[in-house]
DNA sequence: CCCATTTACTTGACAACATGAAATATCCAG
DNA sequence: CTGGATATTTCATGTTGTCAAGTAAATGGG
């Protein structure tokens, strides 16, 4: 069963695992510099790109709902979201970056350094390469 | 500071957080199918490499020692695990997979098919590829 | 129009994970 | 032998996650 995968391929998922692992850890620094947490920071990332209801936030997170309330809650105590009421639908909630929200998940975007630092050391050529290969893993190529 | 951060970068970036996002989904519920939690099951894939101390645990998982007692607490409240003491030393706990440890972490390796089944879209040249971008990406290239 | 159903969100109870501080036991250097 | 470092655990606390139950609002069939 799992001896039936050559080694190339092996090699490959295991590369990959290294890469997931480094990524989460240095997503987990930079939101603590910001002193969020990951999930918090994942949050605010999403809000940044305009207010969300509640609902759309769990299924981007592949959460129940229940959690997204209290992550809201914790960024809405800070001073990084607020809530607001959809006037189309007055059941939906529309959770959104304040200023400071804003400004804070600019900033760690910018901390984001992973795969910045580490893709300077290809070529234009070779970071196109990589790029269609992993469009093609994730099944986003034609 | 963000913005100059050239385009293709930027997607190669994204894609990035697309893999990690759904590598780590498919973690999750591979460990799920085995009643394990994510952590658990990570805990679980070192012990079935051989007998590990507490401290060395913490350190593979970059976390406190304190929170690896209650990970193999749990582990071995079901059966998969168990603690040794170190003849060498002891202060030390070894923590060991049971066999019936061993058996579910091979049976968990089995059903981890992430980047197996998308990896089986690339050709042979191409995962050869692949593999030697990511190696650079990772420093662990030459 | 009205009622039953569905949808969106919150609350509460509970488990796992994570940290930090303090306690215990052991090792080791001087 | 003593003092300091190391390995683990325990405890208090906070965040994340699930599930079940509850409230409020939309929606569709009679």
């Amino acid at each position: 069963m799992t001896s039936r995968i050559d080694p190339l391929t092996l090699e490959v998922v295991e590369l990959i695992g290294t890469i997931v692992a480094r990524y989460h850890q240095e997503y987990e620094e930079a939101a603590a510099k910001h002193s969020l947490t990951g999930a918090q920071a994942r949050v605010l990332g999403l809000l940044s790109r305009g207010p969300t209801p509640m609902r759309r936030l769990a299924q981007q997170l592949k959460c129940e709902p229940s959690n997204v309330t209290g992550i809201v809650d914790r960024l809405e105590s800070r001073g990084f979201a607020e809530r607001r009421l959809d006037p189309a639908d007055r059941r939906v909630k529309l959770a959104a970056a304040t200023d400071a929200g804003r400004e804070t998940a600019d900033r760690l975007r910018g901390s984001l350094d992973f795969a910045r630092e580490p893709l300077a050391e290809l070529s234009d050529e070779e970071r196109t390469v990589l790029r269609d290969l992993l469009k093609r893993m994730l099944g986003t190529a034609p």
